[in-house]
DNA sequence: CTGAAAGCGCTAACAA
DNA sequence: TTGTTAGCGCTTTCAG
């Protein structure tokens, strides 16, 4: 069915344009009555505005997005933002304008950045939340504003965010275990790293990888876990300690970026072809340790498409009309010694299109 | 400084607008000479169309983009369409209307609709190609209309189509071949059921998947590999017969679809807890094969990924002149058991956005 | 209170 | 080869 304007409306109601136009928007002037009438049809024909036409009379008002995330963490960042912004480019000729305003580091830098952002004229605002206890309030001051707020990399339970893009970290760690349990060999015994125990998706990735892996191994079972808050100095120390104390682990799933520090502290302890890694994400650096065949399987959480898919939300919103869904959780990649290459972290070259190497 | 607008570079260039916009839009029919005057004073004052004006006038005089693809194969191709269809809808303010003209099978319907396109009035063709040798005739002409024809879940190789979109069947010979590499033990003997061999997509997938196999595992091979010629009933009694004659099977990889028959006939011969398999793409009815255990991986081409990318390309070749890449390969998915909820074919809930499901 | 008409920037069909 | 013109759907102004 052919979408509806104001001329069909008018032509319905037996009104002029302009009446239509101002019963649609309230601007006084107009009978109860007819107002009515032309609200009833309306709604029956399933009216739409044309943005294109209403941009084009309205002067130039490019739709803004703001863009609050922070630098980068070894990557994973510059990858949602690039997702984001070349996401944005696309819809350039339609009106789509990114404003990218980074912060430095979680807790540095974001609570005011987002404050700046609040002032300024955007539509949507992208952001990727940390643990900042004010982000709550911020979020909901952004929606009272009309400014639609979309979590990317996380998300802010209990906010009134408009949707969340993120991977599900119950199944990350469920897929890690899975796959964890198929590689090492019937009662094996593993150690899990991750960063913050009270960091809600470390968390659920720990206690999901626990039990999925307790039921899809023969036996095996997890033996400790270890948080290494992000330190890599910590990661290693910890880890070097662990394998002195403990003389059998026959993997291990690190649920944070953070894994070069385990794997050269395996290899330092002799132990780099006998543990078995199922890790997190996926950076240059970690290629030597897939080649060697320390790191077995990374379970990837496609930030450049997480990137892509909140701009892509917003778009459809602001265009169309289409609803955000309560949270968008992508299905992970599986990255392997196979396909390591394919990944736009590892492989810089553009000879292929990047649009979807993730 | 103001934007400078199409009206304004008439008046400077002292021609009128239809002028400068056949200028600016290498629409022929204009001398050298303005072209170049033209074109100067554009970049000079930094023209940039307005989106919202083209968007209003591109609303009724829509961009065509033929889709002529089979009808279905085991939900892959309903997958496709749907990524072709609703990636399209997504720039329908924008004037892309994609026209979808399925034929009932391969060689079936194939050659008429592709020739029925042709003679319409369509600014892209986006083909699943099958075997027939006179496709790349078919696509040579097509481009000689300035009809650009983007392949999608396959390629045809020796032609002009402007690019194709496909998983790369190498990739996921050798994805395959590592994970089972992981799932068996050392020694492990492996078969291969195949569609057809003379299709260069299985033989590639043949071929890697079993080099890789033998680099990746401890001194495992490939025994055998069959070839079902995509029949249910072949495969069923191709399998039972390689089931008794060979006692001693640890997996199995089937670069088809076609992987229920061999699930089938291995229940029979009461050996579904024995043989680990890796199977291709995934549908509702191998569900029960991963709960028990008889299907450890599946290697997931994305087909509706690989339709939203086809049309991807064509929107952003049509609307920002982006050329396109020679080919576009797709990161394939792991399927686990673990997270088989997530594909589109297998959860028809639409509580989660669907989007991006794949 | 309502209608008529101008015009946003662009494209395309037709005229010259 | 170029110019002219009629809209696309909407807002806004000015007359009734």
């Amino acid at each position: 069915m052919k979408r509806i304007s104001i001329k069909d409306i008018a032509r319905l109601a037996n009104v002029s344009r302009g009446t239509v136009d101002r019963a649609l928007h309230q601007r006084g002037n107009i009978s109860e009555q007819t107002r009515n009438l032309i609200m009833r049809i309306a709604a029956e024909k399933n009216y739409k505005p044309n943005p294109a036409a209403r941009m084009l009379v309205m002067g130039r008002a490019p739709v803004s997005i703001g863009v609050c995330i922070p630098k980068e963490i070894r990557l994973f960042f510059d990858q949602v933002r690039d997702g984001i912004m070349e996401g944005a480019h696309r819809f350039e000729s339609m009106g789509i304008k990114a404003n990218y305003s980074p912060f430095e580091r979680y807790g540095q830098g974001e609570h005011e950045r987002l404050k700046e952002m609040l002032g300024s004229k955007i539509k949507a605002l992208i952001m990727a939340p940390g643990v900042d206890p004010s982000l709550s309030a911020l979020i909901g001051e952004a929606e009272e504003k009309k400014i639609h707020v979309v979590c990317v990399a996380g998300d802010v339970e209990g906010s009134v965010r408009s949707t969340a893009v993120c991977s599900d970290p119950e199944l990350n760690g469920r897929c890690a275990a899975e796959l964890m349990a198929k590689f090492v060999r019937p009662g094996a015994r593993i150690v899990i790293f991750t960063g913050m125990l009270v960091h809600p998706v470390h968390s659920k990735e720990v206690s999901s990888f626990t039990e999925a892996f307790e039921q899809f191994a023969d036996g095996g079972k997890v033996i400790e876990v270890i948080e290494n808050h992000e330190s890599e100095e910590e990661a290693f120390q910890k880890c070097s300690a662990l394998l002195k104390r403990v003389r059998r682990i026959d993997g291990m799933y690190i649920s944070t970026v953070n894994c070069l520090p385990v794997c050269t502290a395996l290899n330092a302890a002799g132990r780099a072809e006998k543990v078995k890694l199922v890790t997190t994400d996926v950076f240059p650096e970690m290629v030597p340790w897939f080649e060697r065949g320390t790191i077995l399987a990374s379970v990837y959480q496609r930030p450049y498409m997480q990137g892509q898919t909140a701009i892509s939300l917003v778009v459809d919103h602001v265009f169309s009309g289409r609803p955000f869904p309560p949270t968008c959780y992508l299905n992970p990649l599986i990255v392997l010694r196979s396909n390591l290459r394919m990944f736009r972290e590892i492989s810089h070259q553009k000879t292929r299109k990047e649009l979807n190497l993730n």
